[in-house]
Formats: structure tokens, C-alpha cells, sequence
DNA sequence: CCGGCTTGTCTACGGTGTAGACATGCGACT
DNA sequence: AGTCGCATGTCTACACCGTAGACAAGCCGG
């Protein structure tokens, strides 16, 4: 009986039954416990949560250095992403939480490192940062919510003008990667021009407006 | 005892004593009636939560048509944010719903139709109006938890390898319109990426790769 | 051997959403 | 005018929830 049991054990009843199972007396049946028992290793169901999203996190598979920062970051997020929905029960949890776990801050450092490397200076890294997180999050919690709540997204984008009833499914992959292209496109544009002032500061050109 | 009166005596609740006072018990006694009584003019909570956030974005103010697509686009946006801001206790139900009620339609009819002014293809109209909503619900989730979770996104941000440390608070508006201007970047990059296509279509001129 | 500390157990409290039976009053129809 | 139905409000009850606080069992160093 240990904290990572514990959160093994949280883990699989959630997978299995769904987020809202994932109560403390549900997890100490699943234990077969009592659910007490779990105030010894967690301070509160709050911690245990975030320790079962950390653990979720933890699958992510980062991609490695060689790739170009963009390819780095899509790579990270879809991969959150796709972790995340192997565990729909806990995608919901991962979602809502920042990723300050052990395992949490692999992902952070190689979305800051890639940042960097578009050449974003280091406050804009920060901003973009918690920009792509939050992308992230509201993509993967619409993807989550797609079963009980999809229906509903369906009924506003059948409302939007265009022909764009059916076809593109709410929280979908597709969906996703589309306006992460956004986002990098934006990013992109935003290093060359603070590369461009760069240059321009350190004199070796000089474009106006 | 109207539906109405009691999506304001909740709203008024909510701002008041903050999100997790709005239970159907303390509505009940807000409104001075049995928590029974709410049933009569509402199938369950959920569907009471959705008339009060209905009723908050109720109040944008959407921005007039003789602005550009990109600025009608953060108007309607940061309108929201705003507003959602002003009823702390509540933004997070905005947040979490899709904007169905009868308000929320017209916040989605003003950006689709800045994204198909814009130049996107019907079909990424719909992808990038998604992508808009989930990053300003995210946005906003950041900005309310910021009571609360602040102090942990701090601690994610100080640990990126930048200066970046007490420089951004997390849920702010600046944060807000730095992924904003990321977004809009990519549509306006993606818009005349498609007008061109299209002008290569029709045989206008013909760039190679 | 013994005191303390960790760990698990038990009970209890105040809260939650809501199902189901009951009371009441108003409007329509015979 | 009488009666029925229906909408509305009330009450009780159920099955949960998170967790504070007191208690028991075992291990471990002094």
C-alpha cells in the first residue's frame, strides 16, 4: 500500500469506469481498503489526482532533438494528446492540471527549448508556452467531452453559415491539428520578425516599415 | 418563479459567494423555495448552468461590421473574456459549454463570419472557429483558477529556462492577447495562402512551389 | 521492555443531486 | 356549477460524497 499503488490502482478504475468513479470511497474498494487509508500517502483527493495525471504523463513519448522545433512541438502536444485519450477517464484531469509533476516538466522543457530555437525571445517563450498549453488543454477536454457533449458542438457548428455541418467531427484529431498549425504558423512569423528586429538593432540592415 | 427568475437569482448567487455555492439547495434558499421547486422549470442543474452562462454572454457586446475581420475577431473574444470575468464565479461554467444558448449564437455568427472574410475555405472556417473557442475557454479557465492554481502555473513558468519568472501572470489579458495575436497571425497566413490557391486555380497567375 | 511513530480502521458530520409521493390552486370543458 | 387535469410547490428519503477525529495494531530504536 504506496503511493504509487495507490495511484496504479486510481488509474485503473478510472480507465475502466470512468472519471467521476474515481472517488475516494470507489478507489478504496478498488484497493479493498478503507478509504481512510488513503489519507495516510495523500493529503487530500486533490494531490491524488494530480499524481495520477502525472503518472498519465509520464507515457509521453518526447521526440528527440534532431526534428525541427515545430515537428518538436506538435510532436509533444499530439503526444500528450493521444496519452491523454488512451485515458479518457483521466484526459479530463490532465487537461485541468498544469503539468507541474515530475514527469510534467520533460514536456515544458522541450516546448521551451523549441520556443527558443523559433526564435522567440525568452518572455514571448513563456507566453507562447502557456498559449500552446491551453490550446492543448481546451483540445483535449473538447475531445473528452465529445461523448457526453458532442452533440452540442455539432449543433452550433451546423449553425456556423458554411457547408461545414458533418464534416469536421469536434474534438478530432484533424480538428486539433488545424489550429495547432495555427498556433505554429503564428509562432513562426513572430520569430522571423524578432530575428528580423534582431538584425536590424545589430545594424546589418535596415528595412523600413 | 419564472426560469428567468431563477438564472438570476443563480447568477446573482454565483457572484456573490463564488461557483461552488450555486447548488440547487442554496439557489432554493436563495429564492426562498423548496430545492424542489427549481424542477419544475428545469430538467437538472446542468440545464440551469447553461441558461446562467447564456445569460453572461448575453452581455457582449459584439463588435460592429465595419471593423477589420482580425479586430471584430479579438473584440468578440476578449468581449467575452471580459464579461465572463465580471461574473468570477460563473466564467468557469462559460468556459466548460459550447456557446449554444440563443446569446451565444450570435458571438458565433460574428466569427464565423470574420473567418470566411478572412479567406478561409468554408470548411476551416469551422476548424478555426473551433480552435478560437477552445483557446479563449482555455484562456479563460487559466484566468479564473488563477485564484486558486496560480502558484502552481508560476512555478511551471519559473521553471522554464528563461528570466521569464515573475514577468507574465499566467491568466492575465496580456497572456491572452499574446496567443490571441499567435492565432490570428496563423488565420490571416492561412487566408492568403487559400486566396492565392484559388487565383492560381483559376489561371490568374501560376507560382511553382 | 517500553514509548513513539507509522499505518489502517471506524464512526460521524455536513454536504450533494434528485426520485417519488403528496398538497394546492387555476383553467377549461361538460 | 361541478369536475377533471395539469402545472406548480413541498416534503421525505436515498445513495452518495470528502474528510475530521478518535482508536487499534504493528514495527523499531532506545
Amino acid at each position: 500500500m504506496s503511493p504509487a499503488s495507490i495511484t496504479q490502482a486510481t488509474l485503473a478504475l478510472g480507465d475502466r469506469e470512468g472519471a467521476q468513479a474515481m472517488s475516494m470511497r470507489r478507489i478504496a474498494t478498488e484497493l479493498g481498503c478503507d478509504p481512510m487509508a488513503i489519507y495516510r500517502h495523500f493529503p487530500n483527493r486533490e494531490a491524488l489526482l494530480d499524481a495520477v495525471a502525472d503518472a498519465v504523463v509520464e507515457e509521453v513519448a518526447v521526440p528527440g532533438g534532431d526534428q525541427p522545433w515545430d515537428e518538436r512541438i506538435r510532436g509533444v502536444l499530439t503526444g500528450m494528446r493521444t496519452v491523454a485519450l488512451r485515458h479518457p477517464g483521466i484526459a479530463g484531469h490532465v487537461a485541468s492540471r498544469p503539468p507541474l509533476g515530475p514527469r510534467g516538466r520533460r514536456v515544458a522543457g522541450v516546448l521551451s527549448g523549441a520556443l527558443a530555437e523559433a526564435g522567440l525571445p525568452p518572455a514571448d517563450v513563456v507566453r507562447a508556452f502557456q498559449a500552446l498549453m491551453a490550446y492543448a488543454a481546451a483540445g483535449l477536454r473538447m475531445a473528452v467531452d465529445a461523448g457526453e457533449r458532442d452533440a452540442r458542438w455539432q449543433q452550433v457548428s451546423g449553425m456556423l453559415d458554411g457547408p461545414g455541418d458533418q464534416l469536421p467531427v469536434v474534438g478530432s484529431a484533424e480538428q486539433f491539428d488545424y489550429g495547432l498549425r495555427l498556433l505554429l504558423n503564428g509562432i513562426r512569423l513572430e520569430g522571423e520578425r524578432a530575428a528580423q528586429a534582431g538584425r536590424v538593432q545589430s545594424g546589418q540592415e535596415a528595412t523600413s516599415s
